[in-house]
DNA sequence: TGCGACCATAACCATCGGTTATGGATGTCC
DNA sequence: GGACATCCATAACCGATGGTTATGGTCGCA
């Protein structure tokens, strides 16, 4: 019934040199093979479109009427194909960044941002929020070719990352929880509150955030399970749990009926960018490498 | 390289569903085939033109720009068919008649022609002159589909016809001949003339044109061999030979320094309308049918 | 936790699209 | 006129393509 592409482009060449050997080599096939797939188009077309007589071949009044009809369709290909060429480019050219909550931390995002673009400037670059179920922030599944996270990363091997910023933590409480009007806390006084938990799906991330390490074998008391800052704003005031957090995003939840408080005796934590081990993009590697330069910078000035 | 028009009919499905089962079946084929084909579209192009995720499909930035271009180029396809229909109708309503000298005899053929249209106004007939070489008139090599000819036919059992006239003979000699004086002449007198033969190539019917059957064994002298009316008539005045022919031909050849005149002690010849016995064509049934009626026109007129 | 929906993969098979070798018709040259 | 060159068609064969059915894996849902 319809037709293959490559069947338009051997009867334009037919029809061009009126000669079957020439054409077959123009087209660099075998003239057998292009008789026969002449033939097969003359077979579903249900109608001639050469008069092969000994000595010379010319077009049938059918084959003069599809010629240019021909040409149009391989122009209109041919347009196609250069739609597809071009979103390659631009895909080729963009990088698209996840992440889990918002960066933040004084104009990191634009100082990467333009330190990259002064290398590629005609790179694009998505930044893509990514629900806390993934805790890779769409590296996992490639739909982010970079990502800021927080470690440790789940199935930590086919992911490469470098540190970005280093912090103590914070725990958010209620406004009028009994450990409010400390300054600071020992994470001691915590292990008996409930906590706002992760996913199950952030692996390794959910214990992290939870301390388990500090806990001694007791097992956390878990709250409520958080996907998003406002969720957790709500809990927290809703007095289902307490939460910790790096103290760069304690912007994010101190609002009314919510406070945050330092606490002692917990490593600080570690937000990365990272990546496929996988991906050899060289847009990748410009970003990773505009964000360690910001990052150098900032902590040299 | 280039892509077979139906991946493009099968891309544009799944784009318009969003759904491989559905469009699968729309297009009358298997999910995995379709899923199979579409993938491989992706791969020669380059690029993904859907993304599954689980439980919904959708396009791509490259797929969304491909489809307006996918839409142009089966558009393109169609017109391109839509012209291959229509030279198809076109040459199904025209009909090739041959002929290898004029047919004339007082306005046979617009006759014909005329009650041929009133049966089939749209139809199309073309009148082709055939060279002598060829006693079918073209419908030896397919080139008509209908030809007058004069019997008897090589090669009779593939073709049907219907004597159209049939006259006395004539013989055409120098006007300076010996015999050219004579109203009528006797076989007998010309055995020993040398004649104008058709090519080798006519097969029976150069036999005939020199009534080597009247010629009790007896075979002719030939003086050259023509394939058309001008060289018949230099042949002539030159003294090469002399030549038989229809007397409905004679016209054709009495010019200045060639005489007609009638052949007694042969049988008359016959022109006939013949056909393919293996072609049934309605246009040339028509044809027949209106010359069968013109001929018994006129004979009753 | 089993089930249904849905896309992908596997295994298999006919047809397609290419190859080389050969045939047959025609025009050419000695 | 016969050997030869040219050129398109056919034959025989082979890997790739495009379809099938059966099955797998993942996700949403009751």
């Amino acid at each position: 019934m319809d037709v293959h592409g490559r069947d338009l482009r051997y009867f334009v060449a037919v029809a061009e040199e009126l000669h079957f050997t020439r054409a077959a080599e123009r087209l660099f096939i075998s003239q057998p093979a292009l008789s026969k797939q002449i033939q097969m188009l003359e077979r579903t077309l249900g109608v001639a479109l050469f008069d092969r007589s000994a000595k010379d071949v010319r077009l049938t009044e059918a084959g003069a009427a599809f010629l240019p009809q021909a040409h149009k369709v391989l122009a209109a290909w041919d347009r196609a194909w250069q739609t597809i060429e071009k979103s390659k480019r631009t895909q080729a050219a963009s990088l698209t960044v996840g992440m889990s909550t918002s960066v933040g931390r004084d104009g990191l995002l634009p100082a990467i941002r333009s330190r990259f673009s002064e290398q590629l400037p005609e790179a694009r670059i998505t930044l893509r929020q990514v629900g806390w179920e993934d805790p890779t922030a769409g590296l996992a599944d490639g739909s982010s070719a970079a990502a800021f996270v927080w470690l440790p990363l789940p199935d930590a091997r086919r992911f490469q990352w470098a540190v970005i910023v280093q912090e103590p933590m914070v725990v958010a409480l209620p406004a009028r929880h009994a450990l409010a009007g400390s300054k600071a806390i020992d994470f001691e006084e915590l292990v008996a509150e409930p906590f706002l938990a992760l996913p199950k799906s952030a692996g390794p991330l959910r214990d992290y955030w939870l301390a388990v390490e500090q806990r001694r074998g007791q097992p956390p008391l878990i709250g409520a399970e958080i996907t998003s800052p406002d969720e957790t704003y709500e809990f927290i005031v809703e007095g289902r749990g307490v939460c910790l957090l790096a103290i760069g995003n304690a912007p994010s939840l101190t609002r009314g009926g919510v406070v945050t408080r330092r606490v002692r005796g917990l490593p600080p934590c570690q937000l990365a960018l990272a990546w496929r081990r996988d991906a050899e993009n060289p847009l990748v590697r410009a970003y990773v490498a505009a964000a360690r330069e910001v990052t150098r910078d900032s902590r040299a000035g």
